[in-house]
DNA sequence: GTAAAACCTCAACTAAACTTGAGGTCAAAG
DNA sequence: CTTTGACCTCAAGTTTAGTTGAGGTTTTAC
C-alpha cells in the first residue's frame, strides 16, 4: 500500500478540475489568501478539519475555503479565534451548513459588531469635544474612567460612556 | 541624607490635598484604573515619566493622569502604544501641553477612528447579505478576499471592501 | 527514475501588552 | 521602634495569533 495515485481513488470518470475534488493545503492557501502555517495552526485550534490522503497530506473538502473565510471575516471585526471556533463548532456535523446556519452566525456576529461600532462611534464623538476642550481629568471626562461596563457602580460619571 | 520627609520638601503652607502635590504610584493607579505594573510598563515604554524621591520611589506630575487617560482612549480606538508612544513624544517636552497640543493628538487619533469604523460598518453591511445569502466564496464575495487595500491589482472583485 | 516542489511534525521563536514573583527597601501607623 | 503596606528592580511567565526552521516524506514534472 501508499503507491496509489489519488485521482485513481478520488476520480470517477470527470475532469480533474471539478466540483468534488479535495483541495490541498497550498491550493486552499493560495486561494484564501492565508499561510499554510495558519491554516496548520487553525486546524490544531479546531477551527477547520482535513482528512489525510495515503501520504498523510491534508486533503480539504472545498467547504474549507468558506470556513476560512467566514473565520477571516469574524477576525475583522475583532472577534478572537477561540470565539470564533465556538461559533463554527456550532455548525452542524454531518451534513454541510445551509444558508440558513450561515446566517445564525452572521446574526451573532452583526451584534457585536454594532456593538462595537457603537462603542467607537460614541469614542469619535466624544474625542474632539473631550480631548480638545481639556476636560479630560480623571474624575469628570466620560471619555475616560475604567468602568466600562454598567452595573457595578463605579463613582463618577459614565453617563455617555455607557448609555 | 535620605531622612528627610517629603511633604518638609514639597509643600508650601498649603493643604496637603492641594494642587501641586506630587503623586505616587498607588495613587495614580486608583485614579486611573490602571494597574501599577501597567504604569511602571508604560514608563518603560517612555509613555509616562517621573521624577524619584528620595527613596526611589516614583513621583507623579498631576499631568501624568491625563496622559494616562488619553493612552486609554487611544487604545480603545485600536491604536498600538507603539504609536501612542510617537504621538505623545510630540507633545512638547518642557511645558504642559495646551489644548491646542491635546487637541492635535485628537484630530490624528480620530482620522484613524474613522476610517475603522467605516471599515467595520462596510463589513456589518455586507454580513447579512453576503454571508446570509450564501455568496460567501472566495472568489467572488466582497466580504472576502485578502487584498484588502486598493492598489496592487488583486484579482478578483473588492468593489465594496476597498471603496 | 530522479530532482524539485510541496507536504509532514514538532519545537522554538515573535510581538504586543501586560502580570507575577522573588528578594529587598521605604514609609506611615501604632 | 517595629510592623505593615507600599515601593523598588529584574527576570520570567501569559495570551493571542501565528511564523520559522530542522529534519524527513510525498508528489509532480521532466
Amino acid at each position: 500500500m501508499g503507491t496509489v495515485n489519488e485521482s485513481t481513488v478520488n476520480e470517477g470518470t470527470v475532469n480533474q478540475q471539478t466540483v468534488n475534488k479535495e483541495l490541498s493545503v497550498g491550493e486552499v492557501a493560495r486561494r484564501s489568501g492565508v499561510a499554510v502555517s495558519a491554516l496548520h495552526f487553525y486546524e490544531s485550534k479546531g477551527l477547520i478539519q482535513s482528512r489525510r490522503n495515503n501520504g498523510n497530506q491534508r486533503r480539504y473538502h472545498r467547504g474549507v475555503l468558506r470556513r476560512v473565510a467566514l473565520i477571516k471575516v469574524a477576525q475583522r471585526t475583532g472577534i478572537p479565534l477561540a470565539e470564533i471556533a465556538d461559533a463554527l463548532n456550532e455548525l452542524p456535523d454531518g451534513r454541510a451548513p445551509t444558508a440558513r446556519d450561515w446566517q445564525r452566525l452572521s446574526r451573532r456576529w452583526r451584534g457585536d459588531l454594532n456593538r462595537r461600532i457603537e462603542q467607537l462611534t460614541r469614542l469619535r464623538d466624544q474625542l474632539d469635544g473631550c480631548i480638545g476642550c481639556g476636560c479630560l481629568s480623571m474624575e469628570a471626562c466620560p471619555l475616560r474612567n475604567p468602568w466600562d461596563q454598567l452595573g457595578d457602580e463605579g463613582p463618577g460619571p459614565r453617563l455617555l460612556e455607557t448609555d
